[in-house]
DNA sequence: CAGCATCCTGCGTGATACTG
DNA sequence: CAGTATCACGCAGGATGCTG
């Protein structure tokens, strides 16, 4: 089981490796009104960022294996073929949540119309 | 003025952007309890990831000036020589502490002890 | 349809040294 | 003390093409 390490881990520090990347939070969010197939949480995420390309499939599957691996999500292979494959949230995953919905609500209040990220920059 | 975009950019998304690096959600959350130095935050930054080295300047300055920028900390100089810098949350960090309260919290109760990123990787 | 294989590039992160 | 200047490196992330 890991390395038992008794020592403090920073909770913050932690969820910051576990969601590190440009789409796992909004995978997990894609996810929180149930199972979606491969093609569908790619083209979700491709609503709301008009301005970059589409998802390769090379990050999109390690970003899912990695939310696999940590365990917020969960793979169904139905078996055969045509493939089909279902992800959705483990009960960890669903649990992380109403996080994401509070994170998701104070962008929405603090940078939705306009500020930062762009003019501050330079 | 940026560029007036006016459909949705996914709260989410912004998020992301806007925490991304290794430590601007800890030193957000370091900020929460008042100003801080500049030699503060470093130090404070060490306790609870003995894992890593320390922080060099160039990633903190950075990881600063972002934060700036995003108007989430205002950095205060106190003129002159020996040099003393200040950082605190601006309104707009400081509204966003709860939702970092949030993710401290959930961490603390879903990946504080075991699990995930470790054994789970490959 | 749901991926994997390969190649390539930028940038985030770190190490080291120097300065006002 | 609070940074900046350089150099270096690994990896996230994208492009393209192929497969079961």
């Amino acid at each position: 089981m890991a390395k038992a390490n008794p020592a403090r881990i920073c909770p913050v520090a932690a969820f910051q490796r576990m969601i590190s990347g440009k789409y796992k939070l909004r995978i997990v969010w894609d996810l929180k009104d149930g199972p979606r197939r491969y093609g569908e949480i790619r083209s979700g995420l491709l609503r709301g960022t008009e301005g970059s390309a589409e998802i390769t499939p090379r990050v999109l599957s390690r970003e899912l294996k990695a939310l696999t691996a940590s365990g917020l999500i969960d793979r169904k292979d139905f078996g055969e073929v045509p493939p089909k494959v279902e992800y959705r949230l483990t009960r960890k995953g669903k649990s992380f949540v109403p996080v994401v919905a509070a994170i998701r609500d104070w962008g929405d209040r603090h940078l939705s119309e306009a500020v930062s990220l762009v003019d501050a920059a330079e």
